[in-house]
DNA sequence: CCTTGAACCTCTAGTTACTAGAGGATGTAG
DNA sequence: CTACATCCTCTAGTAACTAGAGGTTCAAGG
């Protein structure tokens, strides 16, 4: 019932990314007709709709992918990866704030057309800002 | 004062990364030893740590780039680059706002475990959850 | 019915921001 | 002075698209 080019206006997905989805079994084969384009139905929009939204939200597509499954056959639990992302989110906000802040100061003060003390790198680079121990994140790993 | 590793286990950042930084352009070259090996210095570790948590905020590297810039600079008429930049964080924090709130939901009608109760894929695959009109967004390009 | 142009097709290559590995040189601890 | 961790450069691979070439199909106007 559907084109790709239909499907790409209803969901927001560009078409080449349709494709591209299709082509790492995010979504599955679609039908075509008989000259060979696909046609979607309206299980694919709300299957791309998802996807759309979750990318919106920052999950990645192998997350995607294990939420895709997970509703495919639904005995796991699967608000673990939300909370995750939850506390991602609340984690930018903060330090987002920050650079906000700093910059609406700088704005504020450099109506002359420069910028006397310009305090960007410390708001960002100071460790009191850092939300946790990136050494448990972003670990272990020093060269390979 | 500072070797690579060491600098990479101060900051978070991959040995890997941070010769890529200095590839592109976003970190000076530092000096070397005798040996050819490179040596830094603290100035190196805010400017680091700077763009550590400017990419954790989702920032690309060419926006790090120009806020870079800006701090190099302060006595130079910046505020254009200042006033873009905050609006661009600004755009941030609302779409950043709404995502948390999206997902904050999500988390809150999920708490039962598991998907046979678990609403995650319907909330977000729900149209009427757009935060805005997407095709203001995602617009106009079909294909190519 | 025929043309024309938009939308479709596949395929390859480019983009960003890394990440991994090969193959070899250097630095340091016992 | 020998291991072995860390460093070096270089090339290639990754995710998640995006752009373009070169060609086919569909649908609206004449």
């Amino acid at each position: 019932m559907l084109s790709i080019g239909k499907l790409s206006g209803l969901t927001g997905v560009k078409v080449p990314t349709i494709r591209y989805y299709e082509q790492i079994g995010l979504l599955p084969k679609p039908e075509r007709n008989e000259g060979g384009q696909r046609i979607y139905n309206n299980t694919s929009r709300e299957r791309l709709n998802f996807i759309r939204h979750a990318r919106e939200l920052g999950f990645p597509l192998e997350d995607i992918r294990e939420l895709l499954a997970l509703s495919d056959s639904p005995d796991q639990s699967c608000d673990a990866i939300a909370k995750r992302q939850l506390a991602e989110v609340e984690h930018r906000l903060v330090r987002l704030n920050a650079l906000y802040k700093e910059l609406e100061r700088m704005v504020a003060q450099c109506t002359c057309g420069t910028v006397q003390t310009c305090r960007v790198i410390q708001v960002l680079g100071d460790h009191g800002l850092c939300v946790a121990d990136h050494q448990k994140i972003m670990s272990h790993d020093i060269d390979q």
